[in-house]
RNA sequence: GUGGCUGUGGCUCAGUCGGUUAGAGCGUUGGACUGUGGCUCCAAAGGUCGGGGGUUCGAAUCCCCUCAGCCACCCCA
């Protein structure tokens, strides 16, 4: 067959679907510990849910979505972030009548057409939280302190939180001006990419690296000097509440995010493990997003993570996952036997223990090969001489002893034996 | 979207001044051990040499196109 995954897409195997797995379980769990409800929304919206979310001018919307038409004519997206779609789930369903916050987490594939490249892929997967309905800097250091700690959870360390405010739609304006207006004196000074940023979106400007543009900005207005006595008074809370529960973050006044919606509290996630793509997640607040779908004028909160990134970084940097893959018992029954062992795993299975046989008509021997090859604890063997006696010999593949067993009795046997060793695990 | 590097069994790679049936290690399966794992040895299966076109008596090898991966830019998850 020559039929690929298509470009950016990938399949996810083994390994990599265990951590997957592991690390949505882990957040699920923590989601749950801190409050926050499941939310599933389409995979795909109508495209102007994301233009007008997003914004017309940013790169996700210029050259990023994956927009086709349906049977019916309508102009479809395939979402490729998570915020616009609960926002309008949001409305859409009225959930401003329930209590609020409303606080929602999702996990799920996003989609982006870019070239991609190691933790950039076409089609990814995000966890994130969405608190939709408070403007209390507490709700930003609680979102902002779920993220740290899920990341720590995952046993990533060395991670940086870059930390910004892009101020209310007042003070980012006469910022925005003063800085345009900063750059336009300082234009034979800059490399090409930046004339154009310094048009576009001047604060990409910060982060440029060439020697020249850094010179040219080391002077320029930051944001902090226009923050309103509002913006200001948030962001100052939110930094005294992270002091506090001891989250440390760097200061990061050139932290600009990818979505126009975003407003005050702004935060990124990043490691050193991952090269160019070094940004694990990141998100921030939109206080005006809800009133711009027409909704009433409601402040909201949220972050995404990439688990494609966590997963590079989680193996960049050598954390060792409690995968837990691991079959119990293995029955090795052959020739005529295979229908009493057959029956034997799958009462096993009924009481809790993972089971397997061999369904490739492998010889005895290849049935313990293949046994010892998924480590597993106990290998019982059945076969005709077994049958006639109704019993079974029971191998401890540690060890290497063996016995045999009255078939009645294997059920008391594997609870006491598991019940024992997964107590065990537990202390 | 721009630029650079790469593309040979499932995986990691050899093989190129063009020359008969394309190799190895790992992995898989079987055997030595006829009903017993890990070590060792033996064997087998497995390849449109990413795809298409061209040059040539002859192409994995040279040329063109294309697809894909990686890296950087852009930007972000």
């Amino acid at each position: 067959m020559n039929i690929k995954a298509p470009r950016g897409t990938s399949d996810i195997l083994f390994d990599k679907a265990d951590m997957k797995q592991f690390i949505e379980k882990t957040a699920v769990i923590l989601f749950e510990q801190f409050g926050y409800h499941p939310i599933i929304t389409p995979t795909f919206e109508h495209t102007e849910l994301f233009q007008r979310g997003i914004g017309e001018s940013t790169d996700i919307v210029q050259k990023e979505m994956y927009t086709f038409k349906d049977k019916g004519g309508r102009s479809l997206t395939l979402r490729p972030e998570g915020t616009a779609p609960v926002v309008r789930a949001y409305l859409e369903n009225g959930l401003a009548s329930k209590s609020l916050p409303l606080k929602l987490y999702y996990c799920g594939q996003m989609f982006r057409y870019e070239r991609p490249q190691a933790g950039r892929y076409r089609e990814f997967w995000q966890l994130g939280v969405e608190a939709i309905g408070s403007r209390d800097a507490f709700i930003d250091a609680e979102v902002i302190l779920l993220l740290v700690t899920l990341l720590k959870k995952l046993g990533l360390k060395d991670l940086e939180l870059h930390l910004n405010s892009m101020g209310c739609p007042e003070c980012r304006k006469s910022f925005s001006e003063s800085l345009k207006g900063y750059l336009a004196n300082k234009t034979e000074h800059l490399c090409d990419d930046c004339k154009r940023r310094a048009r576009v979106n001047p604060l990409r400007v910060f982060d440029c690296k060439v020697r020249g543009c850094q010179a040219a900005i080391k002077n320029a207005p930051l944001i902090s000097n226009f923050w309103c006595e509002d913006c200001s008074n948030h962001f100052e809370t939110v930094k005294g509440l992270l002091d506090d529960m001891g989250v440390s973050y760097i200061l990061n006044p050139a932290l600009v995010r990818g979505f126009d919606y975003y407003t005050k509290t702004t935060f990124e996630v990043r490691t050193q493990s991952l090269g160019a793509q070094n940004a694990l997640g990141g998100g921030g607040r939109y206080d005006g997003l809800v009133e711009e779908f027409g909704g009433l004028s409601t402040p909201a909160i949220g972050w995404a993570i990439g688990t494609e990134r966590v997963v590079m970084a989680i193996e960049e940097l050598g954390v060792k996952l409690p995968l837990n893959s691991h079959i119990d018992v293995f029955v090795a029954a052959i020739d005529e036997a295979r229908k009493k062992g057959f029956n034997l795993l799958n009462n096993l299975r009924k009481h809790g223990i993972s089971a397997d046989m061999d369904y490739a008509g492998r010889s005895l021997k290849g049935q313990m090969k293949l046994s010892n090859k998924l480590n597993v604890s106990y290998v019982i063997i059945m076969g005709p001489e077994e049958l006639r006696k109704n019993t079974c010999l029971i191998r401890n593949m540690d060890t290497g002893e063996q016995s045999e067993m009255q078939i009645s009795d294997i059920t008391r046997w594997a609870k006491d034996t598991f019940k024992v060793r997964k107590a065990g695990f537990d202390v």
